[in-house]
DNA sequence: AGGCATATACCTTATATTTGGTATTGATAA
DNA sequence: TTATCAATACCAAATATAAGGTATATGCCT
């Protein structure tokens, strides 16, 4: 049984071309293809694609929109965005909506075929200029800034982080709670932050503890 | 000018086997193989390899131990974690610890030399296996908890989470004082926190916003 | 040994937050 | 059309926090 694909691309040549390539596969079937993701919920109930393949810049409701729209009935369909390489901010945000992997359209003639068979078998293909991305975005060690805490500053601020109050923080350390405000003060100085808020915001982002 | 490998592998079969097909490839240069990590800043200092290849399971120091002494000393030199088993854990600590890709060691023979090639060339090779690890890693979507908060909450709890005092959110959104206090009692509320640091970081950990 | 920096500790007071209420309006669902 | 809910708004009080001090111990440098 050849795979059932569902094609969003808004230049009309790179679809029609795409489609020919589809359609020329014995083992793929292409349901349809469409200019935009308007009427995506639709389309789904309608085709039941196995897979989708997705543009991300596209006039009206775009990729991500078309992503989000899916996620939200179906968890695990595979949706393999396709974009031109010069665009972080997409790729990143197509990973965190559950994008299931990422073609570059320069390689689509060479990929697209595994790319397919790695997104039907759990994989998640991407191009290693992709992933590197993605592995940036995940090791911020690289950039991380050094606050120099003092061990008993790191205790606190983690707990506060865990979300304890002065009362249990101290409880916890066993010290007072002029201690721990002082110790807080002095984070909150060597972060310049002025607020529990902020620096549990901080120290969660930038992944200090 | 060929590329210098570092190489670290406890099972001596597979170093030998390894060093074998590098020295067989006049494109690269074994520097030296090491059977743990124990050394390894000593051995960056002498060698000045282009890459490194780094086994993780290793007795005594293993690969995350020599990754990460690694990178307090080079934030750049690739470095690529070879591993036999699908090991979560492993990958992905070993990707937080800033490794350049991934190689299963059962693909070596056919993966290495593009592989190496890719992380040279300011890529992340990994397969399609591992990047999917990693994807779901970042893509907590599939286990992201409803609070069923309301737009004007998540507004408020974003406004919260950047730092910002009741004074200011109030600010910002036009509403008074009091009216913030009211929906930050009732985001406590759906979210089952007492505390703006325990929101702020149940909303970071699990990606509400 | 003396001087210095730092981590730790505690106090105090002015603000801010938390939590309990109540109430109005507009939109939406039953 | 009634009932519910979201968003808005305010009051009041009990607590918690932020930011200003000061003090002691410890290790380090000379």
């Amino acid at each position: 049984m050849p795979t059932k694909i569902l094609l969003y691309e808004d230049n009309t040549d790179l679809r029609n071309s795409l489609s020919s390539f589809i359609e020329f596969n014995n083992e793929l079937l292409l349901c349809a293809a469409f200019e935009n993701t308007v009427d995506i919920e639709d389309h789904i109930d309608t085709y039941d694609p196995d897979i989708v393949l997705m543009d991300i810049d596209m006039p009206i409701r775009n990729g991500i929109e078309g992503l989000k729209a899916i996620r939200k009935i179906d968890k695990d369909l595979p949706i393999l965005m396709l974009t031109i390489f010069d665009d972080n901010k997409h790729i990143l945000t197509a990973i965190q909506e559950g994008a299931t992997g990422y073609i570059l359209k320069q390689f689509i003639s060479t990929q697209l075929i595994s790319a397919i068979d790695d997104a039907l078998n759990g994989g998640a293909p991407m191009s290693p200029a992709v992933a590197r991305l993605v592995l940036n975005h995940i090791n911020q060690s690289s950039k991380k800034t050094d606050y120099k805490l003092t061990p008993r500053e790191k205790e606190v601020l983690q707990s506060l982080t865990d979300g304890n109050s002065y009362k249990m923080i101290a409880a916890n350390e066993g010290i007072s709670i002029g201690t721990v405000t002082s110790h807080i003060k002095n984070i909150y100085e060597k972060m310049e932050v002025h607020s529990q808020a902020e620096a549990v915001s901080k120290a969660l982002k930038e992944n200090i503890l």
